[in-house]
This record gives structure tokens, C-alpha cells and sequence, in this order.
DNA sequence: TAGGCCATCTGGTCCT
DNA sequence: AGGACCAGATGGCCTA
């Protein structure tokens, strides 16, 4: 089940909730479902009428107050009014305009959250991150980049998926190692004895091991749940006539096929360089590519197509819980879009 | 079934 | 007065 598909059903959900507790429910006029502008229009046309409604009574509004008795103490401030017919319409009038607001700035919040869920790592249309776990992987990035710009050298990826997955959750954890093809035993502190801790290369940048996320599934061994995978354009932004970032070197050996045409990337790549990475623009022929890079990231592949499981299979297979920046892989069977991936997080995190 | 996540409603507060 | 913002409450859906 994926988000975007419970958020429809949650948006129909809604609407219904919203004619139970709206205080002029019953007299709200809602078509058949689905937002769109009609339904806001109609709302309108709705409040316009009550208003009017509100001034036809206007004569049968009383402004004085009865006492409520002895037994109560008398209160302070000004008298509460009495409900009339017309109050309570202009009130209910005041609420839905109120919830209208309400609706239309959560939705604006929703937007820039989708907005920022694109500029994060790990952006899948179909496997969402939650808000709070959108708004920690922000962090989290902003933060590795910044540390990668103080420390002006390429970082040890270890360290920079363990800066990415500070705080997050067990499955967003494995979404960020799945994007990098990582298994999260190799960058998680949970040390076993057959798995030595990572250290990084060097030359490279060590963010502070400050990585506190425990996670039990992982030496449980759990089923790789499916998560999502990186969309290709968030690996490999291509942005032409840009100028170059603060560490084009990185880049300086990358050549990039001018082959067919990318779709305009969803998110930038998740490299240190994000989203002012750059590439050359001189082709090269793609089979260069198999000689040259060593770096293998599956994508779009879920969790039965290329080693992209997570948890579970990496335990019995030593082999799968390595961490292969150096290892060759074939690139049988890889996409034109993969290469260039590849070739871009090898520039990356090779030591340069 | 509990817990997580979400959208919405609602009343309070602050600001213009 | 009205709008923006906020936080609590509520109820629905989904997953483990």
C-alpha cells in the first residue's frame, strides 16, 4: 500500500468527515467527490447564501443577555450574547470560512512539503516519506552537505548515509540504504562480530559518529518490506549550461553521454554536490562506462529484481552485507540511466 | 487490535 | 473585525 494511494482515500475520507463536523454539514452542498476548483466554488456560493440568509434575520437578533438566576455567580467581561437564528448562522458562516482557510493552508503546507520530499534524497512517487520523516532527512542532508562544503573533501559514504539516516526510522533508514544500495548493517553502530565497523578511506570525510538509531529488525533479520527505490534522476541531475559548483573536481573525470534525452529530474541527486552538481557535456561511448566505474546502484527494482534487499538477505550472504563501492559489477542488463548514475556516484565517492 | 499517519475541525491567540 | 497561525481533538485508513 502506498502513501499517495491512502492519501485519495484519506482526501474522500475527508470530505465525508469534514459534512459530519462541519457545523452547517447538513446544509452543505458537496458534489461527488475529488477536489478541484467547482467544489471550492460551490463552497463559496454556499457561504454567499448563508450570509444572506444572515442579513434577512438581521431584525431577530436580541443584544441583551438573560440572567441566569441567583444561583450562578454573576460573570465579568462583556455579556455573552444570546444565540439567535442570525448569530448562529453568521458564526456557522465565520466556521466554514475558518475551516476553508485552514483547509487551503494545510494544503499549501502539504505542497511545500511535497516540494521538499523532491529535494531530499530518496524521493519516490510511490513510496512516501512521512512529514516527520521528510523533515528530518532535510535536516539530515543539509546538515552532510554542510559539513562536506566545511571539510572541502569528498565524504566516505558510510559516513554520509550514517549523517542522511541520523534519527530516522527503521524503514526510512532502509529506503535511504536501499536509494544507495547500502545494507544498513554496514552503517548502522550495531557491530557484529563478522561485520567490523566501517572506516572510512583516506582522504575522505568521517562525519562525527553521532548516529544513534538502534534498530532490533536489524540483527532480526527482517523481511525487506518494499520500500522505494531512488528515481534515477535523483542520483543524475543533469543540468546543462549550469555553472559549476564549489566541487566540480569531483566531476572533473566524469564525461557524460549525450544519449537520449533525461525527463526533468524529480529531485536533485543525492550527492554531495546536490543540487549544484554538474556534469560535462562530451559524450562518451557507454561502453567506457563498463570499463570505468565501479560503483553499481539498481534502482526501480524493488526488492526481488537486482541485491536491493535490505534486511534478511544480507546476514547469510557475506557478500551482500559489503558495502560495493570498489567491488566491480557487471553492468549487464543496466539502463543507460544507471551507468550515468553510476558514473556520478563513483565521482562522488571515489577517492578523488 | 494497537499504533502510526493523515486530514479536518475547532477554539484560542496574535496581528493588521 | 477578520485573517494567519497554532495546537488539541477526532475519526478514518493502513500495517504489523
Amino acid at each position: 500500500m502506498t502513501r499517495s494511494v491512502r492519501e485519495e482515500q484519506a482526501s474522500v475520507d475527508s470530505e465525508e468527515q469534514q459534512e459530519l463536523h462541519s457545523p452547517a454539514g447538513e446544509e452543505t452542498e458537496r458534489g461527488g467527490g475529488g477536489e478541484g476548483g467547482g467544489e471550492e466554488e460551490e463552497e463559496e456560493d454556499h457561504l454567499h447564501r448563508l450570509e444572506d440568509d444572515d442579513e434577512d434575520d438581521e431584525e431577530e437578533e436580541e443584544e441583551e443577555e438573560e440572567e441566569d438566576g441567583e444561583n450562578k455567580p454573576k460573570r465579568r467581561g462583556p455579556k455573552k450574547k444570546k444565540m439567535t437564528k442570525a448569530r448562529m448562522q453568521r458564526f456557522k458562516v465565520r466556521r466554514m470560512k475558518a475551516n476553508a482557510r485552514e483547509r487551503n493552508r494545510m494544503h499549501g503546507l502539504n505542497d511545500a512539503l511535497e516540494s521538499l520530499r523532491k529535494v531530499v534524497p530518496c524521493y519516490s512517487k510511490t513510496q512516501k516519506l512521512s512529514k516527520i520523516e521528510t523533515l528530518r532527512l532535510a535536516k539530515n542532508y543539509i546538515w552532510a552537505l554542510g559539513e562536506t562544503l566545511r571539510s572541502g573533501k569528498a565524504p566516505d559514504l558510510m559516513s554520509f548515509v550514517q549523517a542522511l539516516c541520523k534519527g530516522l526510522s527503521q524503514p526510512t533508514t532502509n529506503l535511504v540504504a536501499g536509494c544507495l544500495q547500502l545494507n544498513p548493517r554496514t552503517f548502522l553502530p550495531e557491530q557484529t562480530p563478522d561485520m567490523p565497523a566501517h572506516l572510512p578511506p583516506a582522504g575522505t570525510v568521517a562525519y562525527p559518529g553521532h548516529f544513534s538509531y538502534q534498530s532490533p529488525g536489524l540483527t532480526a533479520g527482517l523481511p525487506s518490506p518494499p520500500y522505494g527505490t531512488m528515481e534515477p534522476s535523483h542520483i543524475f541531475h543533469q543540468v546543462k549550461g549550469q555553472p559549476y559548483g564549489p566541487l566540480e573536481p569531483f566531476f572533473d573525470g566524469v564525461l557524460v553521454s549525450d544519449g537520449p534525452a533525461f525527463d526533468p529530474p524529480l529531485s536533485p541527486p543525492l550527492s554531495i554536490n546536490g543540487n549544484f552538481s554538474s556534469f560535462k557535456h562530451e559524450a562518451v561511448a557507454a561502453s567506457d562506462y563498463d570499463k570505468s566505474f565501479s560503483f553499481s546502484v539498481h534502482y526501480g527494482g524493488g526488492g526481488t529484481g537486482g541485491h536491493a534487499a535490505i534486511y534478511g538477505g544480507g546476514g547469510a550472504n557475506p557478500r551482500c552485507s559489503e558495502l560495493q563501492v570498489d567491488g566491480l559489477m557487471g553492468f549487464d542488463g543496466h539502463t543507460h540511466h544507471e551507468r550515468l548514475m553510476n558514473a556520478q556516484l563513483n565521482a562522488i565517492f571515489h577517492d578523488s
